[in-house]
DNA sequence: CTTGAAAGTCTCTATATGGTGACATACAAG
DNA sequence: CTTGTATGTCACCATATAGAGACTTTCAAG
């Protein structure tokens, strides 16, 4: 009896296996998760305790708040951009921007909590919020330099001010797809709609960063 | 002392004016002006009442929900885009795009409701708002069909879809310059780069709407 | 004048949240 | 083996919220 009564408390207290790194671990991964599905309003500390499956308690002891948990989570930020940074774009500017738009709408689509993160900053930012935001602007900024390579863009052109807005459309339209799913009388959920955007981004990649001389 | 005690009970519960008409305004006006000042995070009943000075009972009597209390703001919605409407632009396609952009940028910024409005939708996205924002996206659409008159783009150009784009960076860029001041390297703070935002809207506009022969 | 509905105020409950203290257990150092 | 620390669990508190009920007061219709 006493033996049963050993075991039933090593079941329910000791199942959990006594490894701080690993809890950490759970928390980090159960905000991914939590974020993923609902966002910043039901981002709080009961809810991703649930989640994780630990004490929340524990979350204030080895985070110390909510904003530590985003800032360790902004840790693996780079690993957010990061299978992007390998391939090296060719040819004149225009087309190594076009492949760069390319290949970001199709990371920041297929990553969630990314745009929950972007939606987040345009309505409640705080400091954690700033430093996610100042080293994504940093490593996607790195990140655009690598893929543009030598290339330059025409003069004439502002090119940090043409990006930053056509990546702002970029941005604006990923969340709009998600949450509203449609914008300027265009249903975002066609892929009709998404292929007419893409192809309005590419005109204007393209006349913008066109040569001295158009047809 | 009975008199006295009639007074001061007129005048703790007989100072409102028993108007529902006038405290229907009241709550509207106090929407407005708690969004303005602390957006959807704070949109509450208990934090509407307070602003608008009555009981939060009423707000229910009155609006059911809060939902209901965006609907009836959303009534003005044509009021918050209205100025806008008188003036006609001349010139050709690009000319009318790029006035029409100039005024709607001007408006948007000066409207921190409708500011607020566009930011929650890429949040937490409801019925309510879906609503507001089909009427907001007719009434954006009349307006430009209106401005833009009998000007047609040149062939071969998404129109539709190439505004959509335009307009989703100007939304995304006046938000980012509320809230985190920055984006993509620039400081929106300051009045150079919004030039610089400006003249990038401007050569967009141009060179995608440009006439068949371009320099 | 009486009566009934509308307008408004106050109070209570249930719930969820963030936060803190008290306690139990495992593990390792002495 | 003892002891101290780290890890984890539980219970409690203060607060804010949404919501419903009970209660005045005004005003107008009869």
């Amino acid at each position: 009896m006493a033996g049963s009564e050993i075991a039933l408390k090593s079941e329910r207290l000791g199942s959990r296996a006594r490894d701080r790194a690993a809890t950490e671990a759970r928390i980090l991964e159960g905000a991914r998760a939590l974020l993923a599905r609902s966002g910043f309003t039901g981002f709080g500390v009961n809810a991703l305790a649930a989640e994780a499956g630990c004490d929340k308690v524990l979350i204030r002891r080895y985070f110390g708040d909510l904003d530590g948990v985003l800032t360790a989570l902004g840790g693996e930020i780079g690993f957010w951009l990061g299978p992007m940074r390998a391939r090296q774009a060719s040819g004149g500017y225009a087309a190594r921007m076009a492949a760069l738009f390319g290949a970001y709408a199709s990371a920041l689509r297929a990553n969630p909590v990314l745009q929950r993160v972007l939606g987040w900053e345009l309505v409640d930012p705080s400091a954690a919020l700033r430093r996610l935001d100042a080293a994504r602007s940093r490593a996607i900024g790195g990140w655009m330099q690598a893929v543009r390579g030598d290339a330059v863009p025409p003069a004439g052109v502002d090119a940090p001010a043409v990006n930053a807005v056509l990546l702002a459309a970029l941005h604006y339209l990923t969340l709009r797809e998600r949450t509203m799913g449609s914008f300027a009388g265009l249903d975002l959920s066609t892929p009709e709609a998404r292929e007419r955007l893409e192809a309005a981004f590419r005109l204007l990649i393209a006349r913008a960063y066109a040569p001295e001389t158009t047809p």
